[in-house]
Parts: C-alpha cells; sequence; structure tokens
DNA sequence: GTGGTCTAGACCACA
DNA sequence: GTGGTCTAGACCACC
C-alpha cells in the first residue's frame, strides 16, 4: 500500500490522495474493513502536512468510501456504493469529451483511446469479477 | 460560433473559452485561416473581462492553434499540429485512467464509456475525413 | 434490554449509551428499582471498552436517572426528575430550530414533524398515563 | 445579515455559520443570487480565522446552498435544492425522536414541542407563501 | 492512541 | 480584489 505523492503536479495534495485511495479500493488492494493508515502515520510517511491527510479522509468519508471511528481509526467501507448521480454522470461525460478533443490535438488516434480504457478497465474488474 | 460559458464550473473563464476554440476547430466549425472575434468583441458579448479573453487567446496561440498578426486580428492557424508530445500523452493517459475510475464509483460501465468516446470522435474526424 | 451501538455513527458511543437508558426508562421498558447490568458485563455483551461504559454510568447517574449502591451495582432512580432548567429548555428549543431548518431543506413538511413528534410521544406517554 | 458566533458553544465555529446562512437563506434574510460577504471580510467582522469562514463556505457549495464564483465572490444559489435524501431523513427522525425524550426529562410537554414547530416554521414559510 | 477543530500566516490562480 | 491550498502548531473529545 504505497502512495505516490508530487508535490509539482498541478493537482491539489489532498486530491491526489483521494484518487489514490479510491484506485486501490476500486482495484481491491484496499479490501472493505481494511484499516488504512492513521492521519498522523500517513502524514509522516509521505512528509506531508497533517491537516492535508485529515482533508482527503473527510473528503473520502463524505463520498462514503471510508469510514472513520472516533478514537479508533477510519477503514474502508463496507459496500461501495455506486450511485447513479446525473450530475456527476455528465461532469464525467464532459471530462472524457475534453479528453478526446485534446487526444486529438496530441496525435492519439481513437484505437489507443479504446485500448487504454480496456486496459484501466481490466485493471478495476478484470482480476476479481 | 456562439460560446457557453458559465462562471459557476469550477473550470476557470479563460480555460472554457480555450476548450470551446480547441472544439469548434476540431470539429471543423472554425475553418483555417478563419478570422476569431477580438478580444473586445467577445468580451463584450459573452460578458467577461478582456483580460480573461486575452489570457485564453495568448495560451491558444501558444498551443498554436490560432496566430495573431499585428493590425489585422487573429485567426484559425491553417494546419493543426498534432505533435506527438510524450509529456501530454502521459498526461491524457493519467486523465482517463482517472475517468474510469470515477466511472467505476459513478456506476458507469466500460460498455457507455466506449459508446462516449465513439460519439465524440465521430463529432470530430467522422463528417469530414 | 437490548442496546443497538453503532461505532459508524458520529455520535460519540458513551453518548449512544446514555440515550438508550434513557429511552428505554421514558418508555417504561426499564421501570424504577431495577437493576442495570455491571460495567463490565455491558461492555462485554456490547463489545466496547469499560471505561466508555463507566463514563456513560457517570453521566446519567449525574443526570440523576440511575443510582449507583456500592457494592450492590446501578439502578433505575425511583422518581425520575423532571426539573425545569431554563438553560436546558432553552438549548432544546434551539435544537428543535435547527432541525425545523434541516427538515426544510430536506423536503419534509410541517405536518410530517407534526406526526413524527406525536408518533414519539406516544410512545413515551401514550401507553402508560 | 448579521452573525452571531459563540465560541463557547459546542457547536463548531464553521456549524454555526452554516446554521445561520441556511436560517437566513430558509427565512428571505438572503436572498436568491445575492453576494455573500467575502471570506476576509466575514473573518474580520465576527473575529474569527478566515479559514474557519472559507470551510463553512465550502460545506454551505457541496450543500448547493451557495455557489462561488471564482474571483468573484460568493452567491445564494439561484435555486435553493430540496432533495428528499432517505439517509438524511432518517438522520432528522433519530434528532427529533431525541429531542422529544430529551423534552420528557426536561419537563416539557408535548404541547410546548408543537407550538415551537409551528412558530419555527411559520418564520420560514408563513411570510411568503 | 485516534480524528476534529481552530489559529496564524503564507503562496497561488483567477477575474 | 476573490477563494483555494498548504504548513506549522495548538487544543480537545473520544476510546
Amino acid at each position: 500500500m504505497y502512495f505516490h505523492i508530487d508535490p509539482k503536479k498541478n493537482v491539489p495534495l489532498y486530491e491526489q490522495i483521494i484518487q489514490q485511495v479510491k484506485e486501490m479500493v476500486a482495484k481491491g488492494i484496499l479490501q472493505p474493513g481494511e484499516k488504512l493508515p492513521s492521519v498522523r502515520e500517513l502524514s509522516s510517511r509521505i512528509v506531508i502536512n497533517p491537516n492535508t491527510v485529515s482533508k482527503a479522509y473527510q473528503e473520502l468519508e463524505r463520498q462514503e468510501v471510508i469510514v472513520t471511528i472516533r478514537g479508533r481509526g477510519t477503514f474502508i467501507n463496507e459496500d461501495v456504493i455506486q450511485a447513479k448521480d446525473p450530475k456527476k454522470t455528465e461532469a464525467i461525460r464532459q471530462t472524457l469529451k475534453q479528453t478526446v478533443i485534446d487526444s486529438h490535438y496530441a496525435g492519439i488516434d481513437k484505437k489507443t483511446i479504446m485500448e487504454w480504457v480496456e486496459e484501466f478497465d481490466r485493471e478495476l474488474r478484470g482480476d476479481r469479477e
């Protein structure tokens, strides 16, 4: 369970933590019920301010990816929610549209995009379902 | 040639302009050599600070999507560059990966993603190639 | 006499115990003079730290809901106090106000709130008075 | 548009801000589209750290009570959402239940509770609908 | 030990 | 000017 945080990216640090936890959960690297490192531990491990880790954990809890139990720690939620939120869906659609346009300018063809989607999807679902 | 700018989105205004110009060029709505509205005209039309439009145009010129000819105006570049920049490619790959993960949490399956990619790609290339 | 403790709730564990004891007393499920399980017994039954149970009992005793007789155990107080504490009254008023506001945002109308109050009140008083 | 923040309450400062904004919006004191004081202004006005105000505003935006426009400020949302979230509804029900129980111990009868609900509800809806 | 809140002060992107 | 992010360091409630 490794975190790769890059302060040089323009993605906020707390957002990078969120993304990586969600990725690890989706891939099954983090199992439901499993304990996450404490705020203090993770913050010292990736050399970052505890508040930043805390912010990431709170957002993850809001998204129901993790649950925090007072005085005990934070844990991966037992049942991962897959709520169909129309707004969220539209946001993803727009991001994807922009990605396709950007790919066009970067000389990446549709076939490559399709292969990448296959690859990422396989990483998430292929090995367990 | 219509712009849909939404200040409520968390995408910066200048970025929204950039995206829409690039989309219109990629779709062929804006043809090479075609003249863009002046900074002042566009800024008054979409009710936005001229500096913001100016920033968007500067960035578009840096990306070689448009060219500015002093005293004449700004125009769509004659040949759209499709440079294969490894950094840009990797950035797109990462964005796509995150989109696939987000889709997983939003309950959007691979099939839907694939269809969307098809749809967006068709909009860009289908009608002219 | 069952306890339903949920560590995932953001209500502290000791507070959940307090609330449930008070509810059972108010409903008549726990009768005046009745013996409560010992700290050790209850803590092992609901799988919780004994200190947490102890804290709940101490607070219940402070509120004169229960009394502890050294060497004999803890018991429901013979006469439930209904002291009119202006501070407490104001606190309840404020909580209720916030609940009405939250209901407004949650799309719950006044009628529903009234029905719920009726329902909860009936559970407390209806069956015995 | 006055804020009454009391650091002595055990309700977090940022939560007090959230509650008061929601109350003012529900009462019509703050109209849709109206601008809220900037983070810096409000923080200096109620003598509180800007980060605390910022946290309150971000949570209010998440709840779609306000919208923030980059570089311009924060505004009351044009259409107040009244989403029926079962979890939220259940949480309100539980809070109300606890309030009724607490009222029982405080010697407050059902009639008083009903009157208070009437009073608070009138403040929210009575004057405009 | 755990996470939650708050302060003070800094820097940055955006308009 | 606006809000967003991050750091450093403190205090508190809970378990």
